[in-house]
RNA sequence: CGGGGUGUAGCGUAGCCCGGUUAUCGCGCCUGCUUUGGGAGCAGGAGGUCGCAGGUUCGAAUCCUGCCACCCCGACCA
């Protein structure tokens, strides 16, 4: 039958669908721009998900649920922000079909006009901002840090499977605070906190910086993002957090009392991350026989694929297998038995090599007369015979070291895709014949930036924060430059 | 919304230009036997509004008109 997915040069796009959809994560619903996501692809995202609460949690947030309906004018009130997200709004107009008079069916019953039409939220800062107003009152309230775990809607135009969907899943971080300074520091934090989480839970590094002023999140002041990069030499930004000033603040009247007595209008910060994440984990790890999952987010960690004959066979190995899944597990480990005797081994084995299971454990005839198990790594495909009182070990051993292995080579390839460049020849040149990130100087002028991007497709991603600064002149304009940005092709 | 492409069984497809038996093939599915250490073999079987609606014709998957959906490239974007 061969292989299972198409090679990844003749056409990166279709092998990331068609190991979206093989590798069981999710599919098109058939309603426009919409996936369903199945059962394997969710127990990722909830995996994703715990870790990510817990961390919110360990920084001092708490979680809320607002409206998924925002009337119309909330969106008008902040400017830059409405101009941002008007152009991809869902509008709920009427509340009540009928069956049409001539009987063709059902209708929207035009007597059910909305007086203020609903817009599905495409982010919730309004009508989290108008209820902060009446949560609000003094310093004693401050700081409020809230996140919400949501889906919400954008009208895009063209859509894909978890990079962009007309609906997805995210968590929106919204806060509050008294000053400008401990707002700032927020929404830096956070940019740490999904630092931290894409490297050290998904095993994908990531570039922290801040946006350009033309890339920033609509009504931010700044928006600190990570950017993970592709194995097509694409980028992908990852998660954003915004320090929002005193924008909604003021669009939404949320004034405090200071310590003084004063009024003074509130700082505010948001952020988020969605099931994007899910495809920057699938195009970071994975190769052409499937997925590969850094542990920590693998919904089954280790799968034992029995070879038997018969079931007095499979009995014997279970007996062998049973204690073992128990230990297995009480160290936390998450184990699946595969007794089906409807699929073959082989066919197991391929299967959970696309589904991306980080360890195998195989036990036949042979081994059970050993005394040994059959391990088999998913990240390098190796094989090793381990002797059955040992096997315990290795398992905790080689998962650990495959969250490691995963990382360092997505780390390599990013580093080895990291281009220095001087000149705008030289800069067209790597983006059209290597890909990646390019650092160049830049003169730091929206219409340098806009030029770039029409004539190269490359984007600023983001102005790094952990570089030293260095001044030169801009590979366009020859102007003088402080310091390097980040450019690339973009998701 | 512009440019290009594709809609035939759960999936992938042949047939369409040049209309004519019962719509092709593979995967998958069901039954039986044999198999089981890397996607099993053989035999038999089930499964179809040919995207939708009109039109032309003795006759339409095939020709014409309109519509819809999806994919790719732009514009837009987490």
């Amino acid at each position: 039958m061969g292989k299972n997915l198409t090679k990844r040069d003749e056409d990166y796009s279709k092998w990331y669908n068609e190991l979206v959809v093989k590798a069981d994560l999710a599919e098109n619903s058939g309603v426009r721009g919409c996936m369903v996501i199945k059962p394997y692809g969710f127990a990722i995202w909830e995996k994703m998900q715990a870790a990510l609460d817990k961390m919110f949690k360990e920084t001092g947030h708490e979680n809320a649920y607002f409206p998924l309906f925002i009337p119309k004018s909330y969106l008008s009130k902040e400017a830059s922000h409405v101009e941002g997200f008007a152009k991809e709004c869902a509008v709920v107009t009427h509340y009540r079909l009928k069956n049409a008079d001539d009987g063709s069916g059902i209708v929207v019953d035009p007597e059910a006009k909305l007086e203020e039409e609903l817009i599905v939220r495409p982010t919730s800062e309004t009508i989290i901002w108008d209820t902060y107003r009446k949560w609000i009152q003094s310093y004693r309230d401050l700081p409020l840090l809230i996140n919400q775990w949501a889906n919400v809607v954008r009208w895009e135009m063209r859509t894909r499977l978890f990079l962009r969907t007309a609906e997805f899943l995210w968590q929106e971080g919204h806060t509050a605070h008294a000053t400008e300074k401990e707002a700032v520091e927020e929404a830096e934090q956070m940019m740490h906190v999904y630092a931290d989480f894409a490297e050290n839970h998904m095993a994908v590094p990531v570039i922290k910086g801040t946006k350009t002023e033309s890339e920033r999140f609509a009504g931010a002041v700044e928006t600190y993002c990570i950017e993970a990069l592709m194995q097509d030499g694409k980028a992908l930004q990852a998660g954003t957090s915004h320090f929002l000033g005193q924008n909604f603040a003021k669009a939404f009247d949320v004034k405090f009392a200071t310590r003084e007595g004063k009024q003074e209008y509130v700082w505010a910060t948001s952020w988020g991350v969605s099931t994007r994440l899910m495809g920057a984990l699938i195009m970071t790890h994975s190769d052409d026989n499937g997925l590969v999952l850094p542990p920590k987010l693998a919904p089954i960690q280790v799968v034992i694929v029995p070879i038997y004959k018969g079931l007095e066979q499979l009995d014997a190995i279970s007996q062998r297998v049973n204690p073992l899944v128990e230990e297995l597990r009480a160290k936390g480990i998450s184990v699946k038995f595969d007794k089906r005797d409807t699929h073959k081994p082989g066919f197991k084995f391929n299967e959970y090599e696309l589904k991306g299971v980080p360890l195998r454990l195989a036990i036949g005839q042979r081994d059970l007369d050993n005394g040994t198990y059959e391990l088999a790594r998913r990240d390098t495909l190796e094989k090793e015979t381990v002797a059955g009182e040992e096997v315990v070990g290795r398992i905790e051993v080689l998962l650990a070291d495959m969250q490691k292995t995963i990382y360092d080579k997505a780390l390599a390839y990013r580093e080895q895709h990291i281009t220095q460049v001087d000149s705008y020849d030289e800069f067209k040149n790597v983006l059209e014949e290597k890909g990646g990130f390019i650092s160049a100087h830049w003169d730091g002028t929206a219409e340098t930036e806009e030029r770039i991007k029409e004539e190269t497709k490359a984007t600023i991603r983001c102005i790094p924060i952990a570089v030293e600064k260095e001044s030169g002149s801009c590979m366009v304009t020859g102007k003088p430059s402080q310091e390097r940005v980040l450019f690339a092709k973009a998701y």
